[in-house]
DNA sequence: AATGAATGAGCCTTCATTCAT
DNA sequence: GATGAATGAAGGCTCATTCAT
């Protein structure tokens, strides 16, 4: 079994261990026998436990960049809408969410919080980068503040993951979530729709958020 | 000292350490430490652990209703603007936030998680309340989705909530979270600003969230 | 049973187990073990590992303490006989001398070598003033150096150790420390032996080191 | 590689670790990656660790028997005269006597105390057999008992050995164990100095060990 | 002959909880 | 009613050694 196999391996458990009853959960001692292995077996590939929840951090993270990747899109404004229409599948599983917020929750001044946070950031970043790209392009309208909007998305994300986290999925996810992605997308597209005199989430409130 | 009294003190030792390093930091030894009694004493009063934990989230959330209650206002709009003025200083330490959080990600199961859905879920029930309130008094459009609208404020303080915990409160919480908060009230506030024939933040953009 | 009983059984027992095999062997849980307890148990009375084995090196220098003030003597010279008539007894076992050195052994920057280092040099300090104190009484020769001659006990006390250590006790312990003690009281004497021409071990040779 | 040589490689790895922060930073992992193989490897040329201190032990010994042969001497006497010149420098590092100390301090029954024992007693009988010869040439007294000499000789080393150990250098090294040795030399010599009623080291006495 | 891979045993320490007093 | 005393269970981690390849 080569090395980037074993890696793989750890960083599986580590996240399975941590969707299921969260980063506490993952102790070394669970890892091991989730992979099947004995314990100082995992510090052969990691230097100790933090490593493997960083690595596991970091692996959710790239696979989120994969799929944003996999977007063949005409621009940017196109692109953002196959986020839109992806996103509340993105975060598939409770997994990814509270294991980014356990990361971040966990004691200051481990790394493991700044590490979150820059992950964070980076993505914000890139949106604010594609809706920069999109206005050059002229699919987005010219008076948009990029890092506000890409801030806009990222709230989204948020909304998610703490839907999720708190078990109110069907409160918010079911409809809520993508709506509120819409607005934004309508907020900034260059070619507004062309009967929306007031902008929000009116139009589609025939489907409220509960009941 | 009445039973009260020793809940009362037992509550606040773990918010205070729950405070300072996570609910990790709040350990039996360190709550009796703090309270001035010994580590049996807290089992007089509380079943367990846990116990302890769920009466302090109770706590915390009690004292965001006083607030909210304390503020007088002439009708529900009037009302929410409040809540808005209030907001960024509300969630002024991360205190709460870490707190509520960290108590969701702890072992489901353990019913930790489901009391603190049912707050957060009385506190959307709460709003949705006001925003019907409001209807019915003429300050909010008649066309608003109350629920919608209340999911939307949960939302902004999720975004604070995030933003804390991920330390990236310079990106976020200067400006960005009250821009969002005012562009829902400008949605749903019954006589809408002249000059705005279409919704979301851009009309603030030119104090952008970064550079 | 009391604070300084549990204090004193756990010293008690690093000191048993350090004689046995070292202080490596002086683990937690044997620790436990020869106390009878359980290892958290010891955690009560000991912060940790270090303290522990601090503690022990404290017990035994006071020991030796205890033992050196018990001595009634008319002037430092006869106080100084005395050392030289008990300091074959007074390292009765091994136990002590591996103790000091292992302890000066470990791991420079634990801290455990620097606490020996001072207690040695305490040592050689009182020595020192005793020496003085003599002088000042006659009984000692003026024009000794205090300090010189403090070292050449000190000497005479880590030969002893370092015997023992490595199991030389026949060669070293049957009458050569002692005479090297003898040899340093007769330099330092006020009123030298009338038929001393030169100084040195010469007279006691009769009684080989060995064979 | 020979055989010869792979045992050389591991020797030095082993000193070179005993060296830098004692006999217990010389894991096994450290040693073959400092000799450059894997940690099996090892045990093709030794059975087990121990026997990896003991090589060890016994090189550092080889090389102080070289480097005492090395002296070209006229006599006997002149040789010792040598061996003090040179011996302040010679444990010039605390390598050497914590690697032996350390080892001595290990458990008894595995041999290494007793190996090292032996090593140590060799040497005094090594010396004892140079004074034999210098009394036999004339130029050590024909009453001096040899196997004494060779003792307090022995002490001298230990004396350093402890100095260093201890992180008492500037108190013992800087002057006193020379005059400590130089006060033997002048005991054995032929030719006592024309002016010395008494022996011992009141004459260097005005270099205090101190202030 | 060499090693990649693995591990049993052990290390020091912490914690929530119990129980006799 | 309060607590001093105690601990089982578990935590992350290291090490000397073995074995199949």
């Amino acid at each position: 079994m080569t090395d980037e196999e074993k890696h793989r391996r750890i960083v599986d458990a580590v996240l399975s261990l941590v969707g299921k009853h969260g980063v506490q959960w993952a102790t070394t001692a669970r890892i091991a026998a989730t992979v099947g292995v004995s314990e100082p077996t995992l510090y052969r590939t990691f230097r100790n436990r933090k490593e493997m929840l960083l690595a596991a951090a970091d692996k959710i993270w790239e696979q989120r960049h994969t799929e944003l990747e996999s977007f063949e899109s005409s621009d940017a404004m196109d692109f953002l809408r196959k986020i839109c229409a992806s996103h509340t599948t993105g975060i598939r599983n409770t997994r990814v969410v509270r294991f980014i917020t356990e990361l971040a929750v966990s004691h200051p001044g481990d790394g493991l919080r700044e590490h979150i946070r820059d992950l964070q950031f980076d993505n914000v970043k890139r949106l604010a980068g594609v809706i920069d790209q999109g206005k050059a392009e002229g699919s987005i309208r010219c008076e948009v503040d990029p890092w506000e909007v890409a801030w806009r998305i990222q709230t989204v994300y948020w909304l998610e993951a703490m839907a999720r986290l708190h078990g109110l999925e069907e409160h918010v996810l079911t409809g809520f979530s993508s709506r509120r992605f819409q607005a934004i997308l309508d907020d900034i597209a260059a070619q507004p729709p062309a009967t929306r005199p007031d902008g929000g989430s009116r139009p589609q409130a025939a489907e409220p958020g509960r009941e």
